[in-house]
DNA sequence: GGTGGGATTAGCT
DNA sequence: GCTAATCCCACCA
């Protein structure tokens, strides 16, 4: 793989523009073992304008400070005291808005990422924020660090999906301001 | 200092 | 469909 790291030009936009953008692009995890990666099929956005579903909505604690660095951070944290989310933090330094990867598709490391979710059915390794991120063996050592210059990475593609393939639906999985249409789903996306 | 509720998932009824 | 798992912390007292 020779793809370059992703642009500042998409990562430094508002949320919804960046979650718009990631669909189709590579998820990229360097192991001491190989490569694990995937194309990003899913994502949502959180939006810096009062949207009380947001955890930057509140204001910077311990927990969130992440969310409050320059776009192109990772923001990872733990739900439910079992799971972890991965976030991409999008536009300016202090901004408070971040995409969360709810789905990839698997296309390096296969073996590696099978072992990570054993008894798993393959169509349900990581078509979910907590299954990828088991998948890829993904937690808070990440939290804060810099995407191009971190052991996870997005990376460009040539396989952005055309605009019909996108779908943007409302928001799942949270009981706040569920009503916006910040989903982004790659329908028809490679199954592995 | 106590309490309640998550940006979820898997397993069972 | 329902619920347990299990941690962090925001919020209220």
């Amino acid at each position: 793989m020779d793809e370059s790291v992703l642009s500042p030009h998409v990562y430094t936009q508002q949320a919804d523009s960046v979650a718009f953008h990631l669909l189709g692009r590579r998820l990229v995890r360097y192991t001491s073992e190989g490569v694990l990666a995937g194309l990003i099929t899913e994502t949502e956005a959180y939006l810096p304008d009062g949207d009380p579903a947001n955890h930057a909505s509140r204001g910077e604690t311990p927990r969130n400070a992440s969310m409050f660095l320059a776009g192109g951070h990772w923001y990872v944290y733990l739900v439910y005291g079992v799971h972890y989310c991965l976030n991409l933090v999008t536009g300016r330094e202090q901004s408070g808005e971040a995409v969360l990867i709810r789905g990839v598709s698997p296309t390096h490391g296969h073996e590696h990422i099978r072992a990570n979710r054993p008894n798993v059915a393959p169509r349900d390794l990581t078509n979910g924020p907590a299954k990828l991120t088991k998948a890829f063996a993904i937690d808070t050592d990440w939290d804060g660090t810099f995407l191009a210059d971190s052991s996870l990475t997005i990376t460009e593609t040539d396989t952005h999906p055309p605009n019909e393939e996108i779908h943007t639906t409302d928001r799942v999985g949270i009981s706040k301001a569920r009503d916006r249409f910040l989903r982004y789903v790659w329908v028809g996306s490679p199954q592995y």
